[in-house]
DNA sequence: ATTGAATACATTGGTAACTTAGGTATGTGT
DNA sequence: ACACATACCTAAGTTACCAATGTATTCAAT
């Protein structure tokens, strides 16, 4: 079992999290913002990010919107009223899991 | 999102450390102990349970032995000596895991 | 000037770890 | 007698990811 794989599930709390503590994001940034934030602990691929972007937007937890820098184009998230709630709910969600899982935080018995 | 979707991937952990602080546990009384340490946060179900104790059997990280009470019959797991080793490793990817998580438990910014 | 890495979007196919639903059987309370 | 708890188990479906790939632009290095 690699260790990645106690992230599952966390990816869409994280996400609202950092949007919700940066105003507008795009896909690229939040991928560099996370690995950087964690210092390499996790990073979020690109197949596991935009499909969850595109599905938050669909659920009206995001909007997009689309801008021009040079000639690249970059797509801005956002939370929107919906997704603040949304946030806080995934928030005290996350918590509650953490303290859950302190619980079997020992060190051994043996 | 269901809540307990978060709790994707940390079961093998969960029951590693279980076993590390019970000498040895059978299923059911596993999918008990939890429910209750967590106060119903957790609750195991049985399907993801039984195959996770026969493939950390097989992997040789748990040994199992068969008892039986008055008619029914029990299947005692206890950790290897490879079982130590890999709860030990486990607990510290999972506090790893919590510290990490911990990075994005920001009230909010707005 | 060309090559590789970084930036930036995206999709597809596969898989691990679950959940849901069921099956078998004994013991206990009402 | 019936439901619920104890105790094991499996099979089918779902979900949330990862790995791989594709497109296109920009930048740094050789």
């Amino acid at each position: 079992m690699n260790k990645q794989s106690l992230y599952k599930g966390c990816l869409e709390p994280i996400v609202l999290q950092l949007l919700g503590s940066h105003n507008r994001m795009y896909g690229y940034e939040i991928t560099v913002k996370v690995k950087e934030l964690t210092k390499g602990a996790l990073q979020i691929t690109e197949g596991a990010l935009y499909p969850l972007l595109h599905r938050l937007e669909g659920e009206g937890v995001l909007t997009a919107e689309m801008e021009h820098v040079g000639n690249r184009m970059r797509k801005y998230y956002r939370l929107t009223p919906v997704g603040q709630a949304t946030r806080k709910n995934a928030l005290n969600e996350l918590n509650d899991f953490i303290a859950t899982l302190q619980l079997f935080n020992k060190p051994a018995i043996s």
